[in-house]
DNA sequence: ATGGTAGAAAATCTA
């Protein structure tokens, strides 16, 4: 089974491009962020033609994650016990949505960006990776053997080969000690990164920025990630980063990470 | 060259 997640940067937009990729690259089950769509304006029968189940969560013109799968969709769930919300007032933001693809339990998550180091948006990342980490160590404790995928934009570069230049981050979110440590968490309570023993570095990326031909210049940052359960992972036969899709007018910032299990 | 890119939506906000 091919399993893959991308931050598309809006669906609407980019709806073409991510359903050609999805059909030429042979992928079962795609995990998307940053749809930026409400419910009501998903394309959901552009993946429905092609055979995809689709299960989306969007709220507004922000955020906004979904599961595309033709290999089943089972027990979805909005959102994970214990995330913290944002704004005034507090609010669950469209930031996870999990379901059950081919026997795997997939989450879609778009890890809050954080914005600067001094801005609250900051504290409400590192919260929201905490609350991760703990319901992610609950569901291993209650079934240790279970799949699982956490799929999605960490927003975190967790080590420095991960980014183009280690000074330009200086300073800046992403590479800060606070947040690497609250991925590290995540890592802490079992789930793996199951692409980078494949796809090593230095160099290697799955995000530029727009500005100033970062893509170009090769300057980029590592911040996709697929962290699978100790069952899931031992499965893993293969991974690749499609940096081809980052080319080319109306690419999204993002490449797509894609990873392969045995049945 | 007094900005930089893209996408949402509606004047800025988010990334």
């Amino acid at each position: 089974m091919r399993i893959a997640t991308w931050n598309v940067n809006s669906i609407r937009s980019r709806v073409d491009r991510v359903t050609d990729w999805l059909v030429r690259s042979d992928v079962d089950v795609l995990a998307m962020q940053e749809t930026k769509a409400r419910e009501d304006q998903f394309p959901h029968e552009r993946f429905r033609e092609l055979g995809y189940e689709v299960a989306h969560h969007g709220l507004s013109q922000w955020n906004g994650v979904a599961i595309v799968s033709r290999v089943g969709i089972e027990d979805v769930q909005i959102g994970f016990d214990g995330m913290p919300g944002w704004g005034d007032p507090v609010a669950a933001e469209a930031r996870a949505i999990g379901a059950v693809c081919g026997g795997v339990r997939i989450w879609s998550l778009y890890i809050p960006n954080g914005r600067t180091l001094e801005d609250p948006h900051l504290l409400y990342k590192l919260d929201w990776l905490g609350a991760l980490a703990d319901a992610g160590r609950g569901w291993l404790a209650a079934e240790p053997s279970a799949p699982i995928a956490l799929l999605g934009d960490w927003n975190i570069a967790p080590f420095d080969e991960d980014v183009w230049s280690v000074p330009f981050y200086e300073g800046r979110t992403h590479t800060s000690p606070r947040e690497r440590a609250a991925f590290q968490a995540v890592v802490d309570a079992g789930f793996a990164d199951v692409v980078r023993p494949h796809c090593p570095g230095p160099g290697v990326y799955t995000y530029w920025d727009y500005v100033q031909l970062r893509f170009q210049k090769g300057r980029g940052m590592r911040i996709d990630f697929a962290l699978c359960s100790p069952a899931l992972a031992a499965r893993v036969t293969g991974a690749a980063i499609d940096r081809e899709e980052r080319k080319g007018k109306g690419a999204s910032d993002h490449a797509p990470v894609v990873f392969e299990i045995a049945d």
